[in-house]
DNA sequence: TGGTATATTAAACGCGTGTTTAAAACAAGG
DNA sequence: CCTTGTTTTAAACACGCGTTTAATATACCA
């Protein structure tokens, strides 16, 4: 039945969002679904399945809109400045997606960039590679050197990250309550954003490095 | 006998900074170590003791003598400029600790950020909070809103994390050879440092925003 | 209503886990 | 040489894991 697929996949997203693949268990899933244990089986053919399932739901539905959105962002925006700023909101938001009090992009995020699963590779070049490379040619408008390009990149995602990653024990003072993500994470979209630029300007009247 | 104790160590810490507390199985550790599987329990009382020892010879030995530099670094310094510029580069040269080419202090530090462990709390309160609430007075120097400041730090500390987390498949153009780590870590906390110099002044400038 | 495909269940299977046990190997001193 | 204490070993234990099985319940159409 529909619904019971339905009831699984949504207590597994969230459980596969905080533990990751190998430490969750089937019987945990059922658990919190509450479902039979076979029924995973039965609907998904085995663990992995489920979590291919939850994975493809999450990046095709959910993070696929938000990177057509950031790439209209991006292409529409009426100056270089625009782009930039339309690149950092976009990216924030999308790994701040919440769905029933977690960030579950985030999260399967993390778990992946930690313990990578089977799906990692497909997750990481279908998404996160061609997000960081439409930063990447924006950048390349500002920036000659290739090596120095991907430095401030680096720094523009790892900032976005840490704060996408952010956990309540290691980030205690930057934790938003659930109801403010957005403006949480636009708001530190600003700060990367004014000080990226303040690094180029600043870079820019040194003359190149 | 303590030939078997270091053999068990070595090859506990390098296959827990790489997978973490529970993805690594005792019987994987002593086929590692070329030991018995009973001899974990023995000379360590069980895994969790093992894991114990590995994070309190990592974290008082290595990282603990680092920290000492880095606040030496911070306190003699000339100026401050000089101590910002110290504190960044004792906190990148220190997540990059190699042993038996693998960053251990920072996979155990990735792997407790993401599945921590029992033992997470301690390392946090003992050694990562400290040395960001270092960084934090000499932030306060420059930056009067406590909200602010915390901005500051968390910038530049997630930048140096991201360096420090960067699996080579996530990150397949920033990973440096194990010979070069020290010259790698500098390259990143001076890239860093500049930027947060930049962000600073042009702050100032502005008008403290 | 009866028959058939689908959905769900409780129980079991084989395997790998951390840990324990009891015996064996070893070292050292009287 | 034998005794005593420490270190190492192979085997077993209890338990939890993902998965399978065979029986049962449910839905749906002729």
């Amino acid at each position: 039945m529909e619904a019971t697929k339905e009831s699984i996949m949504s207590a597994a997203m969230r459980l596969f969002a905080e533990k990751g693949l190998k430490l969750v268990t089937v019987r945990e899933i059922c658990q919190a679904a509450k479902v039979n244990v076979a029924l995973v089986n039965y609907h998904f053919r085995n663990k992995n399945g489920l979590y291919q399932a939850c994975v493809e739901r999450l990046f095709h539905e959910s993070t696929g809109e938000e990177l057509c959105v950031l790439d209209a962002a991006v292409s529409d925006a009426r100056s270089w400045r625009a782009a930039v700023r339309g690149w950092i909101f976009g990216v924030s938001r999308a790994l701040r997606i919440t769905q029933g009090g977690a960030a579950l992009v985030a999260g399967f995020f993390r778990q992946e960039m930690v313990n990578p699963s089977p799906m990692c590779d497909l997750v990481r070049e279908r998404y996160f590679i061609p997000v960081r490379e439409s930063l990447l040619r924006l950048i390349a408008m500002a920036v000659e050197d290739v090596h120095e390009q991907r430095r401030w990149v680096e720094s523009v995602w790892s900032q976005l990250c840490a704060y996408a990653l952010a956990d309540a024990s290691w980030h205690p003072h930057f934790r938003p309550k659930d109801t403010q993500a957005d403006a949480w994470a636009d708001s530190i979209a600003d700060f990367v954003y004014r000080q990226v630029l303040a690094g180029l300007k600043y870079r820019a009247k040194r003359g190149a490095r």
